[in-house]
DNA sequence: ACATTTACTGTGTTATTTACACTAACCCTG
DNA sequence: CAGGGTTAGTGTAAATAACACAGTAAATGT
């Protein structure tokens, strides 16, 4: 068993009452939450699902799970999503640990919080869901029910982080489908950042980068006047290196 | 024992292959690692020890220590501070976790990163170490050894989260003493960013934010003109709501 | 053709950033 | 006490970025 390793190699005497006061190892462990965005042209959601289990049975939580022995916590992130959505390749962020000893009533859980960021086509279909939760929905994050554990202030410090970073990160373009309109572009940073933008200045500024590449072709499908596509050049973008967007 | 419970509540089926497989809790604990910022009024440095105990014996390393059963993260980072520097009420502040599975040779151990920032008086004298390490020593961030574990990975990324954080946060201010010159305040600056910054305009800029109040008071002991002396004014700080310090 | 809806465009004003070099004050030494 | 050494302290002009603001163009549907 681990104890006997870890409390020499952190110099701890092995006297079973100071152990048992300090390794919090035989009632503990660590999982990882997700707060799954998703951008549907129109509303900015977060994934959430029905608990199935106690506690907070019934409640609405944020996708998680226990961290496999031999995955890391990125690969643990992933594989969350994943089976939640069938996706892969999706930008996820590690951005903040929560360990309060009470915030799990059932034992020591030290829960280590990911965003992650994705576009929502119209027919993306959820997985079937696993045994601990009934169902999953894509709410709306300005209408989020209660939330169980302390995942109202993991979603809140989630949602900081990306108003932050997407200040001065191309992220947006994770919410959108690779071809977008300069419009769509701005709504998403509109709905992350809670604010209305001016609409000459922003496409001003956001075409001066040079990140983005006009694709001579139109919106189709709409009943009005059709935007023209443009796609975030990446390459475009590594050459930047040292000049920083910024909102 | 916490696994029935766990499982139960994440949903787990109680089959102990499924658990063996998938639990990590019995080979497993959580640590806190501690990048400690200290500024001299020349050189940024950050507080080493030596080990003394396998793995990595009398390798150097950053403080650290496994989080005890009843205390939160935060309480954990303070008190393995204030072990070693005998220092409390300190700013600090996690940053990232890191939880290879191979990042302990001797057991999953996933770390949970924070960094302090004190100033370093020139009579500070460091507690006595605890057996796991043989000596703590303040060393200058641009000669560190090599480090244990993934301990320069841990560093690196402190010190890149505190150059994006030191552009748009007061914690300069923490890095030196209480009365301090502009010269000072400056040197932190390019120390931190890594670049000279223009001596006038730094001075200017950095005055036309009302956070500082010039105490009418010059520094003493200095073989030269001796400058003026300036104190950060929280309250001030604190109107500025809003609107956003930037370097 | 007309109404509706969204795309798209430019300029003047103000604030911020940048680049840049000399004098003032103080200490120390001879 | 004069002069050398060292750091403190100061201003301006030019370039760039930020901001406020409104009307025409293009496509669709009726």
């Amino acid at each position: 068993m681990g104890h006997r390793l870890l409390s020499r190699c952190f110099g701890f005497k092995s006297n079973k009452l100071i152990l048992k006061e300090e390794l919090p190892q035989f009632n503990s462990t660590f999982s990882i939450d997700c707060v799954i965005f998703g951008f549907d042209g129109g509303e900015l959601k977060i994934l959430l699902i029905e608990r199935n289990e106690e506690p907070f049975k019934d409640w609405w939580a944020l996708p998680g799970n226990l961290v496999r022995a031999n995955e890391s916590l990125d690969q643990s992130a992933s594989r969350i999503l994943n089976e939640l959505t069938g996706l892969g390749d999706i930008y996820m962020e590690q951005y903040y640990t929560f360990g309060d000893p009470d915030r799990h009533p059932q034992g020591r859980v030290v829960s280590i919080a990911y965003y992650a960021l994705l576009r929502l086509g119209g027919d993306k279909a959820l997985k079937p869901i696993s045994t601990y939760a009934k169902q999953a929905h894509w709410v709306n994050v300005k209408d989020l029910p209660k939330l169980a554990f302390d995942h109202q202030q993991i979603f809140d410090k989630g949602l900081e982080k990306i108003k932050r970073r997407i200040k001065h990160q191309p992220i947006a373009f994770e919410l959108l489908p690779e071809k977008f309109t300069l419009t769509q572009l701005q709504n998403v940073y509109e709905l992350i950042l809670g604010k209305k933008l001016d609409k000459r200045n922003f496409r001003k500024k956001m075409l001066s980068f040079g990140v983005l590449r006009d694709l001579d072709e139109k919106q189709k499908g709409v009943s009005f006047r059709a935007a023209t596509l443009y796609r975030f050049d990446k390459r475009k973008y590594a050459k930047l290196f040292g000049k920083e967007i910024s909102f």
